[in-house]
DNA sequence: TTGCCATATTAGGTGGGACTAATGTAGCTT
DNA sequence: AAGCTACATTAGTCCCACCTAATATGGCAA
């Protein structure tokens, strides 16, 4: 493998914007200069750089003053990538004591360092898991994830019954709230009631056999499966 | 920290070089240009380039065709790196069924991306080890480091019992050779025969009852602690 | 339609870290 | 003392990936 480069034979940098292009377009449409230059922390000039770079390698499909979107090969190379952040989260907290809201700064780190041979070592020790702490499905070694249709506890209709599956924030002290308050994938909820002009959702925690208030903005990062009554 | 850097603040590039520059002037003496490029399969010239921001940076003493040393603050950066390897070496031989013939290219490569707290972690998971799987000693995280005077199988004076403490080789094909032959450390030997002009040397195996005929340059990265009568 | 604003792109520059080709130096040999 | 050889260094490029400043574009509001 060339220099500078990793085991897939792309740069780390490469792996970020394909890992970040997949984040904002996988759910159809287009990731635009702005916001990857947003969610990588770069200037918008500097994406424009390497977007170039990325569809002469054809990893990607640039539609100028649109956007871009992942061919199939850069996006075989993203979910390779997200399946090593999510394999190497799981395993950071299972098997060396991390938390849910500390791993994701040590995978982000490792997710270009190791390589398949590990990934799948780990992935072994785990017992082939499905998802990651935080709920997120882990796409499988041959690059298929599992796309379920969620919905956000800040948009469910009161009365409705969840499951909660996926917490959508790295933020540690979001994370560690939410731990506090007993909401983590797998927890059973009913929406019991909703403040109008975007107030906060109650959810009755049925297991537990209490209540929780959430705002808005966590309650948009809570997103739940509806369970049939 | 700034961009392209690791945890150490230094690149990796910087990390890989005094690692070379310890292991090749640790018992005295000068790293020599040609030397250090041989290790890191790199052209003299990169060398000289990267030995001149070296030493501005404090981090080794140069003296001009002669070669270059360590500072103390070079020397800790070292050690902290040989722990990281001498670390994850240990932590993937024994919770991810590596063999001691193939950890050291993962490890090689893990070194730069984890954190110090992982290391830490993986160290406690370990029971503060003191020596990885080839049996090198594992430098503390306050950087102090075990220094034996230890004697190469080809140099022991035929009658000497010993006990193997390091093999020092990464070469895969050597390494499995010696555990094939029981060749690993631990085990206790005595040198019965030696043949002339860089004759082969013949050790028994004492615990196995066996003897074993070793090759001068095998012979070589069999280090030793002689066993007293 | 025209202007304006947000966004994207191009132009030009920087630093890290590598390379090859050319030049310099130390030290052995004669 | 001279010359040869092995090694080290300097000179000059290149690539990657970032930056700021300047320019272009698309789409909305007047």
């Amino acid at each position: 493998m060339p220099a500078g480069t990793t085991d897939s034979g792309l740069t780390r940098s490469v792996e970020d914007y394909l890992k970040a292009i997949y984040q904002l377009s996988h759910q159809g449409g287009f990731a635009a200069t702005r916001d990857i230059a947003g969610l990588l922390d770069l200037a918008a000039p500097s994406v424009s750089g390497m977007v170039k770079r990325l569809s002469e390698m054809g990893l990607i499909e640039h539609v100028p003053y649109r956007g871009v979107q992942l061919t199939s090969q850069g996006r075989r190379a993203a979910l390779r990538m997200i399946r090593r952040h999510r394999v190497l989260e799981l395993y950071l907290t299972r098997h060396l004591g991390y938390d849910w809201d500390n791993v994701h700064g040590e995978a982000e780190r490792l997710e270009h360092a190791v390589s398949d041979d590990l990934i799948e070592r780990m992935a072994a020790a785990l017992g082939d898991p499905r998802y990651d702490p935080h709920g997120d499905p882990i796409p499988t070694a041959a690059g298929e994830i599992e796309e379920t249709e969620l919905v956000s506890v800040a948009e469910a209709e009161p009365g409705t019954e969840l499951e909660l599956r996926q917490v959508g924030t790295q933020d540690p002290a979001r994370l560690r709230y939410f731990a506090e308050q007993g909401l983590v994938p797998g927890v059973r909820v009913t929406v019991t009631d909703r403040q109008p002009f975007n107030g906060p959702t109650t959810v009755y925690l049925n297991a537990a056999a209490t209540a929780r208030v959430v705002g808005r903005e966590l309650a948009q990062v809570l997103w739940c499966r509806k369970v049939l009554p």
